[in-house]
DNA sequence: GTTTAATCCAATGGTTCCAA
DNA sequence: GTTTAAACCAATGGTTAGAA
């Protein structure tokens, strides 16, 4: 059982950040510290809804809408490590580094909950990326790290696999999309490798138990599992 | 770190079952074998409500309205360990015996979860109880289930206190409500001297570890824990 | 009054569907 | 075409209001 190596990239990772990036998390343990009520409990709830009216999905934005720039995150595009992105793209360091933002907002969240006597999440919950947002940190979103967590499982597992896929698939000139399921593999033949249980590949890591087993990735598994023990059976 | 011991009573715990009781789970693995499907997966999935109208809370039953005796369970009354309830009462060792027949429905349903691939729960969920009910354990509920685990918890934690607390509410002719209440106690005395970890203190124990904290426990323990800092700052 | 358990409800994990 | 992310939705943990 090893721990893959955590030392992190220094250098900018994301040249064309729009004003968010690294911003450290300087603030001390907040929040009132007279909380001692039992009954009515703390209802500070790092910002659950208002039940509010229900919001249709908004069709495409109307021209004549004012135009406070929402621009959505630059796309990923396959680098290789310690390569920066150019252009409107953001790299793959950058997005292995907002999972490891993700690590750091939920520790904050675990420190407030204990605090508070609240119940306190193991894993990148919705309350976590809230407080992500809450935070400043508007370019995590959940979609978005569910869509990659496998890679960066891969990263976290096996660096020297995931450092060459991903410069196998730079050199093809790949899509980060055809990089992506790719990754898949490599982490069903680990999976393989202990006993199927993907779940326990993810649990061990330090890193990594924080995320969700992607159900696509336990799928998989299961259908490979499947495959190798049919063959075992027949001729 | 001890292990408190699990033997388990042998004698019958309630007399006036209404049929149920202890049934052996003598069932094999069940469940069709053939389930490669990864695009679509099994959907036999321990039957999942079908969306269907909502429902009104039903006010009172009509007297016209057919027989069938759904009654429900007898009362808990405080017993000694051993005792059996007499009348239409059921004693604490059945009780806790429920919380047993609970961890053995998890176990069936993370067996069936990991033959199919699919997540693994590691508490007793709302799927281990509606397991529960479909194999015939229809004296199992959550609310119920949910209101004595602490009184479950300090019988796992510490048997003497627990058989003691209650033979002493038994003598004093108390009923299940204080029993109930005075089996915080206890447990508060526990987490304070685990650092006030009532989490840890649960998961740290082989039979506790699948339930839930109840909120009412943890909220105790925080506001024990902030009296207790308080005398140490003021005089 | 006490005790039980159906019902409700906001917040969740997970995904779809669309906008860019 | 690819990629992003708002919005959706069934199922959850937790509880309330009520029945026995």
């Amino acid at each position: 059982m090893m721990f893959p190596d955590t030392a992190a990239q220094n250098g900018p990772l994301n040249l064309n950040s729009k004003d968010h990036a690294q911003h450290e998390h300087s603030h001390g343990l907040f929040g009132p510290p007279g909380l001692l009520a039992l009954p009515e409990p703390s209802s500070d709830n790092e910002g659950r809804q208002i039940p509010r009216k229900k919001q249709k999905r908004r069709l495409s934005r109307e021209p004549g809408e004012d135009g406070d720039d929402r621009t959505r995150e630059h796309p990923f595009i396959v680098t290789e490590p310690g390569e920066v992105a150019r252009g409107k793209k953001n790299g793959l360091d950058y997005l292995f580094d907002l999972y490891e933002q993700c690590a750091r907002f939920l520790d904050e969240v675990q420190q407030m909950a204990r605090e508070r006597g609240e119940k306190c999440p193991t894993k990148v919950t919705n309350q976590v990326f809230r407080h992500a947002k809450l935070k400043g940190a508007s370019y995590i979103n959940k979609p978005k790290m569910r869509h990659y967590v496998h890679c960066y499982a891969l990263h976290c597992l096996d660096k020297d696999k995931s450092n060459f896929l991903r410069k196998q698939f730079k050199e093809r000139g790949e899509n980060v999309g055809a990089w992506r399921q790719a990754c898949y593999f490599p982490l069903v033949d680990m999976a393989r490798d202990n006993g199927w249980d993907i779940e326990g590949v993810f649990v061990r890591n330090e890193k990594l138990r924080i995320w969700y087993v992607p159900t696509k990735l336990r799928q998989l598994c299961h259908f490979e599992k499947s495959k190798d023990s049919d063959s075992c059976s027949y001729e």
